[in-house]
DNA sequence: ACCATGACTCCAT
DNA sequence: CATGGAGCCATGG
């Protein structure tokens, strides 16, 4: 590839396949895992993935505990259909209950 | 090289 | 708790 953040677009998928069932990571935390500066690249290399059902994209959620408005697969609100498929339950807000399940 | 934009975060108000 | 501004780093025009 031709861009710099490219190369973290695998490490950065094969971490969101290790996160268990009910729990999420943020963006600053995915981006601390993979050796990444910005948050902000995080959500770039997010936007790569084609294949919402082979790369668990929707396990990365906002540090308030709310979800980003640009998920790729329908927006945040399928991307909240898919965590409240986990056991992942949310106010009338939108905000996570409970915003403890983060993987360390 | 300049500028605008983004699936963000932190801090002040 | 909501909002705004500054910081952030890379991409693309």
């Amino acid at each position: 590839m031709k861009n710099k953040l490219s190369i973290f677009i695998e490490p950065v998928f094969s971490f969101l396949k290790t996160i268990p069932m009910g729990m999420v990571a943020t963006y600053s935390l995915v981006a601390k895992e993979v050796g990444l500066k910005s948050p902000r690249n995080i959500g770039w290399i997010l936007k790569q993935n084609n294949t919402p059902d082979i790369i668990p994209c929707y396990k990365v959620v906002r540090s308030n505990g709310k979800l980003a408005e640009g998920y790729k697969f329908g927006g945040k609100e399928e991307q909240q259909r898919r965590l409240e498929n986990e056991g992942i339950r949310f106010n009338e807000k939108g905000k996570i209950i409970n915003f403890k399940n983060l993987v360390t």
